[in-house]
Formats: C-alpha cells, sequence, structure tokens
DNA sequence: CCCATATAGATGCAGTCGCATGGATTTAAA
DNA sequence: TTTAAATCCATGCGACTGCATCTATATGGG
C-alpha cells in the first residue's frame, strides 16, 4: 500500500517543516515586538469580522482554523477575556454557542494587519514571484487533507 | 520598502501554515500510536547518526533543526534520561560538550523509520508527483533564511 | 416516551514552548 | 594581564498544547 517516500519527498517534508517553522517564529515575533497578541488571534478575528453578524460556532472555527477543539475553547478564553470576542446562548442548540467580534475586537483586528501583512511580505512575499506563490498556495492546499 | 503582500502571497502564507500543521499532526500521531517517540527526537538521532563518532555541539543540532536554544537543552536532556544519547564534556571549549548517539538510540532511531516514513508518504508523498515534491523542496527551502 | 449514542463545549493534567536570565568560559581589546 | 564583550549551555517562569475526560444537550431507534 503505502510506499516508502522517495527522498525527494523527504527532502520537501523537511523543507516543509522548517519553513513553517521559520516563517511562523518571525510573525509572531513582529507581532510580540509590536506589542501585539498572537497570530492565531488575528485568524479568529478576521473569521469572526467577516462571519455573519451573530458570530461563528465554535466547531465552525475549529475546523476552518485546524485547531484542536480544547485549544478553540481556551483560545475564545483568552479573546473573550481581553473584551475582543463576546460569547452568546445559540438559539437552535442549546449545547452551543455563537461567538461574536466586538468593536474592540475589530479594532485590534484593524491595527495588527500592517504588522502581519509586513511579516508576511518579509518572510514568505520576498520569496517569490506571484507565480511562484501561486504554485506553494496550490501545492500545499493539497495536503490540507479535507477526509483525514 | 516591505510593500504589502499580494493575495495570492497571503494564500500561499496561509497554505504553508495549514499545510504544516496538518502533516505535523499526522505524524505525531502515527508516532504516538505506534508507541514511538515525538518526531522530533527522531531529526536529533538521525543528525546525531550520520555525525562524526564524537557526536555533535548542542549549537550544531539547534542550526540545523531550528530549534531554539532552550528546547534543544532540555530535548537532549529527555533523550539522554532515556539513554539515547550521552554528553560528553568537549576538549577544545570549556563550555560546551559534546552529544553523541548511543547504541539504544540508533536502535530506536531505526525502530522510528518506517513509522516516520509511511506517515510521510501518506501525509506528503501520495499528493505529489516527484516533479511537484522537487518544487516544493526548492521553493520552501527559500524561506528558510540562512542569514535572519 | 425512553434509552443508547452522538455531538458541543469545558476542564484537569502533564508535557513542551519561548523568553528572560544566570553561571561558566572563551575571545578581543585596552 | 586585566577587563569588557561574546558565546555556550542550563533553568525558572508563564503561557500554550494535546489528550483524556466530563457535563449537558440533541438525535435516532425501539
Amino acid at each position: 500500500m503505502t510506499q516508502k517516500p522517495s527522498e525527494t519527498v523527504v527532502d520537501a517534508w523537511i523543507a516543509l517543516v522548517r519553513a513553517q517553522q521559520a516563517a511562523v517564529l518571525k510573525v509572531e515575533r513582529a507581532f510580540r515586538e509590536a506589542g501585539l497578541p498572537p497570530h492565531a488571534w488575528y485568524d479568529v478575528l478576521w473569521e469572526l469580522d467577516r462571519a455573519p453578524e451573530e458570530g461563528l460556532r465554535p466547531f465552525d472555527i475549529e475546523r476552518r482554523m485546524l485547531i484542536a477543539q480544547s485549544n478553540i475553547s481556551r483560545l475564545i478564553d483568552r479573546l473573550e477575556e481581553k473584551g475582543y470576542v463576546e460569547r452568546r446562548a445559540c438559539e437552535s442548540d442549546g449545547r452551543g454557542q455563537n461567538v461574536a467580534i466586538t468593536a474592540s475586537g475589530r479594532t485590534i483586528r484593524r491595527r495588527m494587519w500592517p504588522i502581519y501583512a509586513k511579516a508576511i511580505s518579509e518572510t514568505v512575499g520576498q520569496h517569490f514571484s506571484e507565480r511562484e506563490a501561486a504554485t506553494v498556495r496550490d501545492l500545499l492546499t493539497r495536503l490540507v487533507d479535507p477526509q483525514g
């Protein structure tokens, strides 16, 4: 069934791990140096900012961000504690809740964007042409397994 | 100087983060399910297995693996505790040490390889042709910043 | 309706991470 | 040589992670 990976595949795996490590590390440092929250906060706030007004269910965020359920739960705790999101009871499902972004959540997201944009440019954009970036996007998207 | 990243670049960044997350998660689970140590252990043991007999300096491993110094220090602690590596005083530098793999370290590394190989094949290899894997390798290698 | 099972989300816990700092030694400069 | 700066590695700390488990609600079958 599953054959051994070729050397090229192993190298691609290593490059993937190292590249992401290096890139994430630099992005996180950029946020930290700017006195801003970590990058995961941005991603959640971004999802919520473009979501319908009533917000999203935690399991929705979970699936979009590929984060474990327990981590989403606590990430929302932290965001809520800072007043960036609100938890509301969910009408249609008594077990669930809706998480909605607040005004101050929108503000902090907007403040984070320039830092994020700059870091992405420096760590990723500057190394690729448009065409190469599209190739990376297309190839790597395949790895984000839709079915497990 | 640093311009805003294009949408394609942002998408490439997101794909990179998601792809690595998904892939690492699956690999870690494969090791765990097999009752084996996590993937970082393999990487260190692999470096040491192909290193000269006296081993490597921690800062050497650090640079090869892009892991923070404090984490290397503790990773070596754990490996040493299990008897997979040995720390020896370094002759040429009184501050340093040499880390060398032991026989049982070589054994565990060999036992880990089939699991690792299978996981890499499943998470990466099967989604790419040889040519595509080479492209991923070449493009992503650029992001692993040689100079900071 | 009742019960078994599945799903949403929270939480205890142990392990790991990055950062900041500390102690020891080496290197460079005065 | 004496002193200052840099390098190597360890460690305290607070934060975050994944896993396992728990409670509560929902859903499907009898």
